[in-house]
Order: C-alpha cells, then structure tokens, then sequence
DNA sequence: CGATAATGGT
C-alpha cells in the first residue's frame, strides 16, 4: 500500500468513530490534495467511490470535476480532461469559467494552442465570458511560441473589452517581451502598469532586471533598482539575489557586494542562494582561498548545502587545485552534507580530461557504493571520454552496469557510442 | 462557511 492511500485510507472505515461525516468539501480537498500530488488514479478513485462513501450524501459538484481536469490537464492526460468534460455536462453539471480556464491551459500546455483557442470560442457561444485568468493563460502560451503580434492582439481585444489586468497579466507580459528580445518594450510596458497601480510586489521587476543582467546591461538594471524605491516598491530577496548573481556572472565582485550591502541594510535577510552565487562569483573571478573562507563560515553557521560544496568543487578546479578538490567530498560529509551526482560528476569530467578515464570509471563505482546513483550526465561523460581503443566488451559491460544501477542512457550518448557496438557485438557472435 | 485555474532568481 503506497504512502498516499494509506493516508486516506481511514475513509474505508464506518465515519462513526469520529461522528464527523465528510461532505463534499471534505471530498473535494482530497480530490484536489491527490491530483495536486499527481496521484490521478487515488482521485479518480475518491470521485467514483465519493457517493457510496459519504452514505449518499455527496455527489461530485463542479470544483470536484474542475479538480480532476486539472490534474489530468497537469498529469498530460488531455484526452482524459476532455473525457471528463463531457462526462460532467451529461450529468448536468456545466462547465463553468474555471473549467475552461483549466482546459485552455492544459491544451496550451500540451502545445495545442490552436485548440486552446477554439475553447475560448466555445466558452463565449455558451455565454461564458474569458476572465483575466483566460487571457492571461493565451497571452502567456503566445509569447512562448514567439509568437508577440499575437498577444499583442489578445492583449489589445483584453483591454476593448475592459477585462481588468492584473500582477499576472503584468509578470506574463513582461516576461513574453524580455523573451521575445523586446526588453525596450518591457520597460515601457512596466512604466505604464506602475501609473495604472497595477504593480503590488517586486515580481515583474524581477523579472525585468534578471533579463537585464542576462543581457549584460547592469547600469539599466541597478537604475531599475532605484527605481524602485522611489516608486515605494519594496526589493524582496530575488530582486537582490538576481542582481549579485548577475553581478557575479559578470565576475564583478565588488557591485555584487555593494548589491549585498544594500540588502543588509534594509531588513532583507541573504538567502543560501545568494551566497551561493557570491562563492560563484569568487572562484570565477580567482580567489578561490576566499570562496574557501566563505563556506568555512557558513559552514559553522550550518548555512550550507550540496550547491555550495559544488561550486567550492568547480573552483578549486578551473584553478588547479586538484588535491583540495578532491578531498571536499569527505569534508562535505563531515557537515553532514549529502553528495549528489553533480559533486562526482565535477570530478569525473575531471579525470577524463586528464586522460584518467580509469580512475574515472573507478570514482563512479565509488560513488554507487557511497549510496549516490550516477545520472545520465556521469553516462554521457564516461562514454564520450572512453579510450578509443577500449574494447567492445567493455563499453556494454559499464553501459549494462550502469543501466542495472539504474541510470537512465543519455539518448545522443547511447545512440551514438553505444549502440553501434551492440550492434557490431550483435553481428559478430 | 469551507474546496478548484495562470507568473519570478544559481
């Protein structure tokens, strides 16, 4: 019995015991807790059983089915959704706003677009009118495909029919712009919103700036901070977060600093992930024996995780300080750090660069006894640094004991290295 | 009364 029926499983039980009767709201939680978990079958099953459960006192209602749509929608499973849509107007249960919203989502999602938009057709000749929620969803589905002139035009009919934006419709349509490479617009687009009082939270500016640091446009993005504040927008930690690491991307350590001073002086506390990108940025700019310092602190603070030891790792690296690269797995697992298939995965590209593809092979059994499960990025590293006179034989031997470890193939990997010689293996015996 | 839909940073 898995985890999630044995939680529900007192359902089974005469309610009784407790004097408590579930009702359809109590259903309903259920129903929308095991499709938010992805567990469609335990849902289905809830609805099917909900009426002879409840003694006959329940009955699925809409926010059951939009629940389930949802979860198939999420699950991939449109063709069920769809199923289910019929399903709930044979019952005379019709589909309201939300259940459209739901499918036009999932249909986009699903890269069916053109259906999506076939749905909001439907939606108004059953006199349902498309929220903001709709438009929102069409908008963002549009510039995904790149798709600008379109939304453009949904945003344009959005407005002629006075549905009121929102922060969503904010976030998407700056985020569509930046995307799309239209970050002038953006900008253009946000200063308009912030006259309308449209913006509540940092969250499209936060965008906004991430796309000007990608873009190597740091004045424009710090200027975009001061901003800000004078409009009386507060900053949160992923403003902040985002511009050190841009800043440090940019291996300019000191703004990033500057950045963080700023964020301590308001009330705004560092998150791991910024120091993070800081320990980042250190190495990247050489001083690594700095980085070193950092995590040592941060490590006695117990602010740490595999990420930080990771970077640590890549930097002591790219500098050439292999022996203290190396013995970070053992310090790691003194913090009480668990290693993941990235901190091996550093030091097995590593090894095969330098030639050393059998101390390779050897760190990855190591690190499978160590109870950490090589991914398809340690496969496709072995294999395309194998020696090229290595033998048939012995390619399918790690191909087959990885796969046993349960690695799923790289696919290029595999198809190109791998497969061949199966095949030559194959023709010959 | 209570339950359901869309957005961000290593």
């Amino acid at each position: 019995m898995n985890l999630i029926t044995r939680l529900f499983s007192w359902i089974e039980w005469p309610a009784f015991y407790s004097g408590i009767w579930p009702n359809v709201v109590t259903f309903n939680m259920m129903v929308d807790g095991a499709c938010k978990m992805g567990d469609m079958d335990l849902a289905l099953k809830l609805v099917r059983k909900m009426e002879i459960m409840s003694g006959g006192s329940s009955k699925p209602n809409s926010v059951t089915y939009n629940s389930l749509i949802d979860g198939f929608c999420k699950t991939g499973g449109i063709t069920v959704a769809e199923e289910l849509r019929n399903e709930m107007m044979k019952i005379d249960i019709e589909p309201n706003v939300r259940t459209y919203a739901t499918m036009i989502e999932g249909y986009s999602r699903a890269g069916c677009l053109e259906e999506a938009l076939r749905l909001c057709d439907e939606m108004v000749e059953r006199g349902l009118l498309p929220n903001s929620v709709v438009y929102n969803s069409i908008m963002h589905w549009l510039y995904m495909e790149g798709d600008v002139d379109g939304a453009s035009l949904v945003f344009t009919d959005m407005s002629d029919k006075q549905i009121p934006l929102d922060k969503f419709t904010c976030s998407i349509l700056t985020r569509g712009l930046c995307r799309n490479g239209y970050i002038t617009e953006a900008l253009k687009f946000l200063n308009q919103s912030l006259e309308n009082n449209l913006i509540e939270d940092a969250f499209s500016h936060n965008i906004l700036i991430n796309f000007l640091c990608k873009s190597n446009k740091f004045a424009a993005a710090r200027q975009l901070l001061a901003r800000m504040y004078l409009r009386g927008l507060v900053p949160d930690v992923v403003t902040f977060g985002t511009l050190i690491d841009g800043h440090c991307k940019e291996g300019n350590i000191e703004s990033a600093v500057q950045v963080y001073d700023t964020m301590v002086k308001g009330e705004e506390k560092p998150n791991l992930l910024i120091y993070n990108s800081i320990i980042n940025g250190l190495c990247k700019d050489g001083l690594v024996d700095v980085a070193r310092s950092l995590v040592d602190v941060l490590q006695r603070m117990g602010f740490v995780d595999t990420i930080t030891y990771n970077t640590l790792i890549n930097g002591y690296i790219n500098c050439g300080k292999f022996d203290k690269a190396f013995k970070l797995p053992t310090l790691m697992q003194n913090a009480g750090i668990f290693a993941s298939s990235a901190t091996y995965n550093t030091l097995i590209k590593f090894l095969c660069k330098f030639g050393c593809v059998q101390e390779a092979k050897e760190l990855m059994t190591m690190m499978v006894l160590w109870g950490v499960l090589p991914d398809s990025i340690t496969y496709r590293t072995l294999f395309t640094n194998i020696d090229k006179n290595c033998s048939a034989e012995e390619v399918i031997e790690l191909h087959d004991y990885m796969v046993l470890k349960g690695v799923v193939p790289d696919k290029l990997t595999y198809e190109n290295i791998v497969s061949p010689l199966l095949q030559e293996e194959s023709a010959t015996s």
